[in-house]
DNA sequence: ATACATGCAAACATTTTGCTTTGGC
DNA sequence: GCCAAAGCAAAATGTTTGCATGTAT
């Protein structure tokens, strides 16, 4: 339950340093059997740097992708990723597919302007954790975790 | 809260007849100032015998589709009816978009095979009405809704 | 040395739009 | 009759793949 006297929105204050998520996660990588390229540190680096998430033209088109490496690149860099377990692939209601780090401590949710597409990460305690370890009982799913976001108008769209 | 004896999958008792909630829906679209043509009867008449989300391609290529409407009919009424709050966009981690009925005392959240793609509605109680409306009293959005959709490996594809 | 990663270009899937004709009100 | 809706076709958008070459291990 959220208090109201408490922000709702992202606070930022990140548990790890970029620096330990970054090293955790090329390590995975490097246990998913991926090699340690530039693209590969590139696109990790910018997923940790943003507190949104991001699409494929967002990162094969951002300054921090240093080795200008290619679309294709970018893309199958995800993929491998998401197969992985080290990002997580999310349906916004965007026409793509956005990404983000996943962060063993850390769930997001997300609130959405339907008008202008701004999206904020909540900083909230999840309520559907339990209700998740239940689904899973009931319906004899494996590996569950779930997507929850917000969309409404923003106060400038309204 | 989910309690363990009860079947976590739909139940498919719906509260109104097929035919009220297709009566309701024209009204709503008439108000809306939509034009009452066989393909929006048909439109409304597929998504409400559906007790799945449904994509563009789904509806336009339905058996359900009498009148044969065109794949841009078809969307341009879909567009029109999300605008007017009658039906529903969802994003599933599918490369489309899909769409359901939006009935004032239901609220769906769904279970879905990252392998085979199957989709499920879940009879549960949601857990997230409470923090909706915390969530628009403090970010100051308007008109907030919600989607949940838990993913998973199915039995099957386990 | 080998197998995986990359770049480029092309193929795909799906959505979205323009424009003319049709049809509901 | 007027304006919205439909049909057809083409454009746009974003993802995915094939193949020759480069590079990490």
């Amino acid at each position: 339950m959220l208090h109201h006297h408490h922000s709702v929105t992202c606070r930022h204050h990140d548990k790890h340093s970029a620096q330990e998520v970054l090293d955790e996660a090329l390590h995975r990588a490097k246990d998913g059997g991926l090699r340690r390229t530039r693209a590969l540190e590139d696109v990790l680096r910018i997923l940790i740097a943003s507190h949104q998430p991001l699409n494929l033209a967002d990162i094969s088109e951002s300054k921090g992708l240093k080795s200008g490496a290619d679309r294709a690149t970018v893309y199958r860099l995800l993929v491998k990723l998401e197969e992985r377990g080290i990002i997580r692939r999310l349906g916004l209601h965007d026409r793509s597919t956005y990404y983000t780090m996943l962060e063993h401590d850390r769930h997001d949710d997300y609130l959405i302007c339907t008008g202008c597409g701004r999206i904020q990460r909540l900083d909230i305690q999840c309520p559907v954790e339990a209700l998740e370890r239940d689904i899973e009982k009931a319906s004899g799913f494996k590996k569950l975790h779930h997507e929850l976001e917000f969309y409404g108008l923003c106060p400038k769209c309204a």
